[in-house]
DNA sequence: GCTGCGTACGCA
DNA sequence: CCAATGCGTACGCAGC
């Protein structure tokens, strides 16, 4: 059998590739005697797009802190059933990133991701909890590597990068070197099993921690809202491939047609925001803003108002739109809309049209998930254009339910502010609420402008400037405002000052309630409250799709959208769902505040557009004025 | 061919 | 005194 030696910390660690059926033999007799520990486990396949057409599982990888096993399990159907035995017997495994395991495993070796998540310890979930910044935010990253070199071994190698040179070598790229390089490639084997073995090693290191700092209940916590979320992936959500590719097509016509718009002006490249900041200048128009980068900003901000247009891109009619400006935002939209959401949701897609985003269920500093390949946590909102893509099963609709203001209500809630929770009791919209604090009775609806964006400053930790800026109020009068809602809500200001004034007095990190460990920066300690508000709000969120699940709903559920949950059911069926859906979610006394939920019920499609129907907290279902009648639903 | 940075833009 | 939060993706451009 051949055997590769890598040094770990200065100690000799080997891993064997077995060939023979003694080979294998010896590697279930050696999964037997230590099955007593946490064995490391991770695979190698053609492609990180599990459900891509063509994607394949070449490798299974299990491992300890000085041996592993790299079984080629593709094309090898003993192989095969020996690595899926293995797993299924193994009572206890440890995977860095479980989610991406699972479902490889899920779906090329036969084996239900429940199984797997059952026995799984998660080294990337217990990393983020011991510290939930990103490499970027001055953290030590959640990738495999990163934190192997920062907890286990310096000079632990790249064996991503390490193999990506082996690909160039052999005449390979980065993307077409997975499922080309020979599995029994010298480096492809080491570094195979090198990951179990610092999966294993993480384990033995993060562990401990993660119980001395007591996490051990949030850990389970995390790793449940993982399964979930993994459930949703594996599931997927269907996507009407005919209507995305005329989407596209539609699409890039727009876009070529402003592109053409945009040249006459001297603006070859609308993407350049040096060129387009030059030809503006030369039009004659005055560019002020700058970005962090010190260059003239040409973003939307600043392009609309030169077209002559609002945020919702209506005509302003305050002054001759700037052909160029109005060419270039429309370029710009037209073909971010293609690339990033027309074309990315008809890539990867499986054989029955379902796409398969990535949902990491533990991402943010702050815990918040996030949805990548494609983002559909950014689906453009405004009109139904791209969210109406995605679409049930005949026969079925798609619904969400949302907690309702859930990061103010949390504020409320931690901060104890008497009026706020009061009013929040009382049933009131919170922004008239305020509004009416600021300005009396008579408020205007720019004065719940201003009160409403004065909330979301203290939520996000903003300043009278930005504020100014959001809302276009003069500066004097948003000074005017945040003193009056500083008088209306003294606790909220309260609470932001003792979170921060901890960082000041040298805490580096705050504790939330739920026991999670938020980390501060020094220079940015107006951001404690925001942290804390938006982190608590999550936890809420994901407690709410663990009771989801036992209450036997994951089936129904296909995105987490932060504070809302997408979900799928039969036409008949699908008011009772959404119900029972509303039911499990709410949270009546929340440190005596209610967090009411809204349910709200589309059509075959996800499109916000047409809405038929609402139900906000126990309140009857209604159907809003603006709802385009004649879809099939019963009612 | 790939990486890193700056910029921009979509959402809650 | 004061500070807008959290993500993922794409493009242009410089540099390897």
């Amino acid at each position: 059998m051949r055997s590769y030696s890598y040094r770990v910390v200065g100690e000799e660690t080997v891993t064997y590739l077995p060939e023979t059926a003694e080979d294998l033999e010896a590697f279930t007799t050696w999964a037997r005697r230590e099955s007593g520990r946490v064995i490391g486990v991770d695979t190698e396949g053609t492609g990180l797009d599990t459900y891509a057409r063509g994607n394949r599982l070449r490798t299974v990888q299990f491992g300890t802190a000085r041996e592993a096993w790299v079984l080629r399990v593709e094309g090898r159907p003993g192989t095969w059933a020996t690595a899926r035995d293995v797993l299924l017997r193994l009572p206890r495994i440890a995977l860095h990133n479980a989610p991406h395991d699972w479902l490889v495993l899920d779906r090329h070796l036969d084996l239900p991701m429940e199984v797997l998540a059952s026995k799984t310890t998660d080294t990337r979930i217990l990393a983020h909890l011991l510290d939930s910044r990103g490499r970027e935010d001055g953290g030590i990253g959640h990738g495999l590597k990163p934190l192997s070199q920062y907890y286990i071994d310096p000079d632990a190698p790249d064996t991503q990068d390490g193999l990506i040179s082996v690909f160039r070598e052999l005449g390979h790229t980065k993307s077409t070197g997975w499922a080309a390089i020979p599995s029994d490639h010298p480096v492809y084997v080491r570094y195979a099993g090198l990951d179990t073995i610092f999966a294993s090693r993480l384990l033995d290191v993060l562990g401990p921690q993660v119980h001395e700092r007591g996490l051990m209940r949030l850990a389970d916590f995390e790793h449940q809202v993982a399964r979930v979320c993994a459930a949703m992936e594996r599931r997927g959500v269907r996507v009407n491939s005919e209507y995305v590719s005329g989407m596209s097509s539609r699409l890039a016509t727009e876009a070529e047609h402003h592109r053409r718009r945009a040249s006459r002006y001297g603006v070859s490249t609308i993407g350049s925001t040096k060129q387009v900041a030059e030809a503006l200048v030369a039009m004659g128009e005055n560019l002020t803003a700058t970005t962090s980068g010190g260059a003239l900003q040409v973003d939307k901000d600043v392009l609309l108002p030169l077209a002559d247009l609002d945020p919702r891109w209506e005509r302003l009619g305050v002054r001759e739109p700037n052909p160029l400006a109005d060419a270039v935002v429309r370029a710009k939209r037209a073909a971010r809309w293609k690339t990033t959401y027309a074309d990315a949701m008809a890539s990867g897609l499986d054989e029955r049209s379902r796409l398969h985003p990535k949902i990491n269920s533990l991402q943010a500093r702050t815990a918040r998930m996030s949805i990548s390949k494609p983002p559909l946590q950014q689906l453009p909102a405004g009109d139904g254009t791209i969210r109406k893509a995605m679409v049930a099963e005949p026969g079925s609709v798609i619904g969400s339910v949302d907690y309702s203001a859930i990061e103010m209500r949390v504020l409320a809630a931690l901060s104890a502010d008497r009026a706020m929770v009061q009013a929040i009791r009382d049933g009131a919209d919170l922004h008239d609420f305020t509004a009416e604090q600021i300005y009396g009775p008579d408020f205007t609806k720019r004065h719940r402008k201003v009160a409403k964006t004065v909330g979301f400053g203290k939520v996000y930790g903003g300043g009278a400037e930005s504020i100014a800026l959001q809302t276009g109020a003069p500066l004097a009068d948003v000074r005017r405002a945040i003193a009056a809602y500083d008088r209306t809500f003294p606790g909220i200001k309260r609470y932001s000052a003792r979170l921060t004034a901890r960082g000041r007095y040298g805490a580096k990190e705050l504790i939330s309630p739920t026991g999670r460990i938020l980390p501060l920066d020094r220079t940015r300690l107006y951001a404690a409250t925001n942290y804390m508000i938006q982190s608590v709000a999550r936890d809420v969120f994901a407690q709410g799709l663990l009771d989801l699940d036992a209450a036997g709903l994951t089936e129904h559920l296909r995105l987490p959208v932060h504070d809302e949950v997408i979900f799928e059911a039969s036409e008949t069926d699908v008011f009772e769902l959404a119900e029972e859906i509303q039911r499990t979610l709410t949270v009546p006394e929340f440190y005596g505040v209610p967090l009411d939920t809204e349910a709200e019920i589309f059509g075959a499609a996800w499109e916000p557009d047409t809405t038929r129907y609402i139900r906000t907290g126990d309140q009857p279902w209604t159907t809003p004025q603006e709802t385009a009648p004649g879809l099939p639903l019963a009612s």
